[in-house]
DNA sequence: CATGAATGAGCCTTCATTCAT
DNA sequence: CATGAATGAAGGCTCATTCAT
């Protein structure tokens, strides 16, 4: 029985993390099954196989649970949407990169994000949260590209926040027509739909070496 | 104080419509206020000066009550957007109208909208029918739209639902920053913008050198 | 099954104020029963023989609900209390008659009483205000009594609101002894010692005419 | 590193009494930062730097941890009282005696009583056992002092145990508002203003047409 | 012995809905 | 029909206590 303090902690923090991973898998579960609105702390403890109690070991309160399993997911999104930001190609093709991304990542959450879309809210703070500084610092990052397209002349110079906010939800709109007619796969086939359509509608043509269109 | 029976009736229906009317206008004001999550029947009855019990004469429960309220509020859009749809004007000048409709009616109910748009959801009937059918609604009359610009040679031939729900999402987008913003008026701006993207987009630039597309 | 609105509203008014003795007899007895750290609001429900929502009909919380039936069991003492201060009668003789009084009125009320001098405190807002306030304002008018006794020359002038207090709880005191012990009546003794040890002193005059037994 | 089997034993007992003195001191601490009411395990804990385990291989349960340190706390109090009580005084001395020792350790631990005579109660057990053991041994305590002053002609044959009651909550009653209006110091003045009224009365003899006794 | 995550009974409170008047 | 007191299921959260490590 003996074992050094070192591997105690460390398997003791294995643990923790084994009940807070159940935990937050349950809170996504039960989001999915029940909707916000059907979401309860007494749900989520029955779902994670334990006691009440034990969720408030791991969450101040049920807005911060949900607010950290929204994190625990979206995480991984925002990594890949910086590492389009920062890379070293050009806007339009970050805005196809993003784009796919989109398709692929609520693809591979669907059912919790069948939750997000429809039954955006309820919560106080984590609306609040979700809403306001989530979805607005995507909108910043974004326009940050659009800018980034506007300067190298490949884009026409739009309000950046609103385009990029239209791109985002133009994009949205067909995952979630996805979502509700359960489509899955031919990602593709979608990317160039809405690409096709912002990049003819925000282009260029000057710098396509094209002739004139509608400008406004 | 004597008076017919047809007299009585008649005043008791217009009476009625008063009281329901007055009730609709609580729930609306409640919403408004009090936000979904805020929302009870309480406040709704105190709001709109009667008995809780008075709430459900009119109603079958909270979420009827909510549903009918959305609706009454809902229903002059929609009847406007079918007057577009039914109009005889060119299919894109039926989008920029539509898309002038979402401006001007999200402004004018802002207060409203920014409850319904950030706190979508709460209870389950109302959600599921909210965006269910009448989002869908919305969605499946902008898509005949589109085709008919298909057939008349004014659009390209991408498929009518995802081009509708991306141009309604992207209208929404920008009524959204609007909201968010506390921005008013310049509509006519903004429906520029958004239609000035998707007429690029989506605009069979073959056919533009024959007629003069350009819509705004 | 004709009655003039009056009545109606006046037959309303006799079936609450029913429903609220019953409510405020059950917090009555939970505390005396359970002591202040046993009173939940589920037992008194189930001893007013109403749901526990209807508590909250008639208090907007715990603190209230004790605070309310506190005051309403205090009330009378108060009201006599008054009745003494203001009446046209020797200082000393109030001072008889408070002491009588608080006898007669622990008496009465013995189960309550064991539980508020024995559990004082314990919830938020009552222990404030029981004793801030309550105590405070008993102790203030015993003192105006006094000083109107050192004014006639009947008393030393000595601190009014020590003295007030240290009768007050002289009283008490013996109070608790009785309902220690469970003793009832010969009131009468009683208020004779603490008014005669208050009045004319343990000292033994006899003896003090030999030493000058004066210890301090 | 070599030590012997005793002086382990030996240290492992002093720090127990280390740990055992943190503990109470947290639970003292605990008391007075939170109140009875506020009063957790969990807060005693922290303030001892020990984990919530820990508590109860020191104390059974909750009540038993006040218990033992309400007890600690005022054992002192009891061993000056007894060497009042054993001394080789006159009675009377005793109870000045006893009087000036109410002020002093209520001022030295003014803190702490302000909870326990404000906050009497909340837990069962600690209740019962304070005001039934505790306070009723101080007042047998006094009674004999009485009973002893008494028989040596001192003072008028009264019902000791009442009288013994009356001089401590008179004492406390003092205390409880040099507490309640922050007063520290000038002790020997409230001591002859208790002594005083209880040795000589309140009566004024002046006026009672008899010669002048003991004047403070 | 110490630890502290887990427990779960239990508390207070809310609120949609009912129903006797 | 209107009323609003009563209902009671349900929810969020606390905390004394336990027990495997």
């Amino acid at each position: 029985m003996l074992m050094s303090v070192n591997k105690k902690i460390e398997r003791k923090k294995i643990l923790d993390a084994v009940t807070r991973k159940d935990i937050i898998d349950a809170v996504a579960a039960t989001l999915i099954n029940e909707g916000m609105q059907g979401f309860t702390m007494d749900k989520v403890a029955t779902a994670a196989g334990v006691a009440k109690g034990t969720l408030y070991t791991h969450f101040k309160n049920k807005d911060e649970a949900i607010e950290v399993t929204m994190d625990s997911i979206v995480e991984p999104l925002i990594e890949q949407l910086d590492a389009i930001v920062t890379s070293n190609i050009p806007p339009s093709h970050k805005l196809t990169r993003y784009s796919a991304l989109s398709f692929t990542f609520f693809d591979d959450n669907r059912d919790l994000f069948r939750v997000i879309l429809y039954d955006r809210g309820q919560a106080h703070a984590p609306k609040q949260r979700f809403h306001d500084s989530r979805y607005w610092s995507f909108v910043q990052k974004l326009a940050n590209i659009f800018e980034e397209g506007v300067r190298e002349g490949d884009f026409l110079p739009l309000p950046a926040l609103k385009i990029a906010a239209m791109f985002i939800d133009a994009n949205l709109s067909v995952v979630m027509q996805r979502l509700a007619n359960k489509i899955t796969g031919n990602i593709q086939e979608d990317v160039s739909l809405v690409t096709g359509v912002f990049f003819r509608g925000i282009g260029n043509r000057d710098n396509e070496s094209k002739k004139s269109g509608c400008e406004n």
